[in-house]
DNA sequence: AAAGTAGATTAAAATGATTCTAAACTGTTG
DNA sequence: CAACAGTTTAGAATCATTTTAATCTACTTT
């Protein structure tokens, strides 16, 4: 459990106003034991459950796009018309179960050691994610 | 050049009907001797300028989704707003420029070999997918 | 502590990609 | 050729996301 003091001191060094908006935010998304993927979507229903006001939906995707840019958030690359998000910000990759719909964390070390032997002049590598899709295995 | 009558035969072969616009759309797609990465937004255009007919967007949407299903093309995954398509099939990566918003093919002989040492019982791997972001290299 | 202001929130409208609808059309089979 | 299932179509509908512009609020300056 974190206290929202922590969390008003964490928005306050990023630059972003600490409001009664964006504690509630990070309450709902960082006082876990555990990381988790969600959608907009799926927020918006969390923080209606874990809160009695309400909150504006342009307001989170305004803090979804502030603490994604602030590195507090990854977006995860999936064919999808939604965009999925990651508590998980630390280098990991994803399973995708493609008959469920369904994330699951790829550890870092699960995946042997990613080189790339090509390069494009001007630009440099940013991220590497490895998407592993599954399917229903009736051998 | 491969001729219509070819394409006739891919499609009938495939249970699709092998209709005009089927056909002037594996025209565009696979008539070129290199693959390409398209949006529908992308493709659509190209139709137009290749051909004096118009093809409704819905049937551009149902074609692509059809030739995907039947292996023809491969749905990118990159979180973006847009679908991004390839008509190359084969196994490889992409980078993607995130300040172009553009992809490239990344061979899978440039990648080192993936292994994954996680298995989630009850699936199998359907496919492994690398996606490398670009960034400008301001040094 | 009050005033000023830049940043934040909001509901509602706008946008843009994609899907759906239902009517008209066409390839295929008998 | 008739019949039918599959296909195309324009336009409407849907859904995620962004924009707008008015209101509000956290923070700085006085």
């Amino acid at each position: 459990m974190t206290s929202s003091i922590e969390y008003i001191n964490k928005l306050r060094n990023s630059g972003l106003r600490p409001t009664k908006q964006r504690i509630k935010i990070c309450e709902v998304l960082f006082n876990k034991d555990l990381t988790f993927h969600f959608t907009i979507n799926d927020l918006v229903k969390k923080i209606e459950k874990e809160s009695n006001e309400k909150i504006s939906l342009a307001t989170v995707y305004n803090t979804v796009h502030a603490f994604e840019k602030k590195g507090y958030l990854k977006e995860i690359p999936i064919d999808s018309n939604q965009s999925y998000f990651d508590t998980n910000t630390s280098d990991h990759h994803h399973f995708f179960d493609t008959t469920e719909n369904k994330l699951i964390d790829l550890d870092d070390k699960d995946v042997s050691p990613i080189q790339i032997q090509k390069s494009i002049p001007g630009k440099k590598i940013k991220s590497i994610e490895v998407l592993v899709k599954l399917d229903t295995d009736n051998q």
